[in-house]
RNA sequence: UGACCCGUGGUGUAACGGUAGCACUGCAGAUUUUGGUUCUGCCUGUCAAGGUUCGAAUCCUUGCGGGUCAACCA
């Protein structure tokens, strides 16, 4: 469609640090020029927009250096990880449009090569077994301004340790009772140097291995072998791990032999304003009930965002737009609502549905007329087609298109103002009627039968409102979202009070709204731009009888920025 | 008071010693049967001080500011 433009972009765009890093590594001809990444999600929750970052980078530098990118994951630790998390994580790379072909890895397929390495480690004098708990290794390990202090178990023999080990394999030591370290420097400022736990005594079942194992090899001892095992090349991932390197090649240095080295190299994780990203916070909300589920159109959750009526390219857009540095960045969540509204503007079609409804009576119109009126589907999409709206004497319009005392720069409905029903006609306002407590129940208008859309016949009037037919419309349940949190940084909290002070109670709104009879059979995740109002989208919860809708984002809205 | 990383408009991100650019936001205007879209214009920036250089956002030094690291988590 706009593949040209996007080539042009493509062309124009200046490089990022990685992709400057990996020209140079190319050009260089190291790993003989090849360029293999990796996704590596351990599967302990839900992915979310953080990681539709990574993801987009990782598949997308491959993709454009002509490489490969493996989905790989991490599940070194039995007891926080399942299966229901792998699956939802595939459901969100693919929806994202990302494709590892037949290279779908987990760290646990590699256990048994780990336990040799360990074992060389041990041959080599590089690795030992220690007995103390896990309080006193902490202790030992000192501060980052202290060297730490070393184990009274730092200089067994090889045959003890090989004994040692062998046993913790074999499940006769409790769980705690003892870990496999690597021996390298107590002393080290890289706290992460300070002989490190290689591995640790876990019983317990493991979603892919079962019951075949009872120690585990820590984050540090899979993850860089992993990447050699697969041939990765560059193993791209966040700044906190950034400490890690070192250690990431020491164990390559110490184990492997050949010339091919991945290398690690680290970038900044997305923030967003507005919104919650790590894992723990976001468990939190869904355990404690603050949203509905890990998919709640509220979540910044890769399944939250598809609910919510985001499209895949959406996200694309949005993560290339944010681009990819070394430091600290808090990304304003208006670019992702900009990144939405600009693909949903090409691609949903347009319908009318009015969110608050006040009735209006043509009192000039035919009692028993009915019109088929042909409305454009999308402005924006000429091949969008047309739809058939009925248009008859009673109609609803939306409660805010009209005041009893407009202000003159208000281009809505007052009394004696007039109007242009979009693809209908001029209507004049003559009267309205109030109950007792003031509120306006219906207004009274006269249409002028020589402006129907299309005749040719047109006066200039500054207002155009939507609506819907009394008698034809359809009842739905809308859903207005907005964001979660009333604080640009949820984090701050007044009095030291966490993240949930800062909740937003006006998150969530629902109303009963009235749309055009046309959209009846719309499915779950079909999306429409309600006009005039924003984006909505079909939500799972719809029923036969009833149509769920979800308010995506709304429309960028002058008028109201007017007011404030 | 250790080691490592990072400081460019309001927010992000470019400029590989040679005109500080792009996007979002904001403001103003044009077009518009969506107060949408589109188009045009404008505002706002190199953390500081020294040094190297014909020339520094870029290199060096110092300072200041921010981040990361002390799970048998990843």
């Amino acid at each position: 469609m706009n593949t040209s433009n996007e080539h042009k972009e493509e062309s124009t765009r200046s490089k990022n640090f990685l992709e400057m890093i990996i020209e140079n590594d190319i050009q260089k001809g190291k790993n003989e020029g090849r360029v293999h990444t990796r996704f590596p999600p351990e599967p302990n929750g839900y992915l979310h927009i953080g990681h539709a970052k990574s993801i987009c980078l990782n598949f997308g530098l491959a993709e454009k250096y002509n490489g490969k990118c493996n989905l790989r994951f991490d599940d070194t630790n039995p007891t926080k990880e399942e299966e229901e998390y792998v699956n939802s994580i595939m459901e969100d790379v693919r929806w994202l449009g990302f494709d590892w072909e037949d290279r779908l890895f987990y760290a646990s397929d590699y256990f048994d090569q780990l336990y040799e390495w360990a074992v060389k480690l041990i041959k080599d004098g590089k690795a030992y077994v220690d007995d103390q708990s896990s309080d006193v290794i902490s202790e030992q390990r000192g501060v980052p301004t202290r060297p730490g202090v070393e184990s009274p178990y730092r200089n067994r023999s090889v045959e003890e340790n090989m004994d040692l080990f062998h046993r913790m394999k074999s499940g006769e030591f409790p769980n705690g009772s003892h870990v496999l370290r690597a021996k390298i420097d107590m002393a080290s400022p890289n706290m992460h140097m300070r002989d490190p736990v290689l591995y640790r005594i876990m019983h317990a079942r493991h979603h892919r291995t079962g019951d075949k194992w009872c120690i585990y090899p820590m984050y540090d001892f899979a993850h860089g072998q992993s990447d050699y095992l697969e041939g990765i090349t560059h193993s791209i991932c966040t700044l906190e791990f950034e400490i890690h390197r070192p250690l990431y090649d020491w164990f390559l240095d110490n184990l492997i032999e050949t010339d091919y080295r991945p290398r690690q190299h680290e970038f900044a994780r997305l923030n967003l304003s507005y919104t919650v990203m790590s894992k723990r916070k976001l468990l939190e909300l869904v355990n404690e009930k603050y949203v509905s589920g890990w998919d709640d159109p509220r979540m910044p959750t890769i399944s939250g965002l598809r609910r919510r009526g985001f499209t895949p390219e959406s996200i694309r857009n949005f993560a290339d737009r944010v681009g990819v540095a070394k430091r600290e960045n808090v990304i304003d969540v208006g670019l992702l609502e900009f990144s939405v509204r600009e693909h949903l503007n090409k691609v949903a079609p347009r319908i009318f549905a009015v969110l608050d409804p006040l009735k209006v009576i043509l009192t000039n119109y035919p009692e028993d007329k009915t019109e088929d009126l042909v409305l454009e589907n999308n402005p924006e999409d000429t091949e969008g087609g047309t739809r058939v709206v009925p248009f008859s004497r009673e109609l609803y319009i939306e409660r805010d298109d009209f005041m009893e005392d407009p202000p003159n720069k208000f281009f809505r409905l007052g009394p004696g103002r007039e109007v242009r029903l979009k693809g209908a006609y001029i209507i004049k306002c003559e009267d309205f009627k109030k109950d007792e407590n003031g509120n306006i129940t219906e207004l009274y208008c006269t249409y002028d039968p020589e402006t129907k859309s299309g005749s040719g016949v047109s006066r200039k009037v500054k207002g155009t409102l939507h609506w819907v037919s009394v008698n034809h419309c359809i009842d739905a349940e809308i859903r207005i979202y907005d964001r979660l949190f009333k604080n640009e940084d949820p984090d701050d909290g007044e009095d030291g009070k966490d993240f949930k002070s800062n909740l937003n109670p006006d998150s969530l709104k629902v109303v009963n709204g009235k749309i055009e009879p046309g959209v009846k059979e719309a499915r779950p995740q079909d999306k429409f731009q309600f006009q005039r109002l924003g984006y909505f989208c079909v939500d799972p919860d719809s029923t036969g009888d009833k149509l769920v809708f979800n308010r995506t984002v709304t429309l960028r809205d002058t008028w109201n920025r007017m007011n404030k």
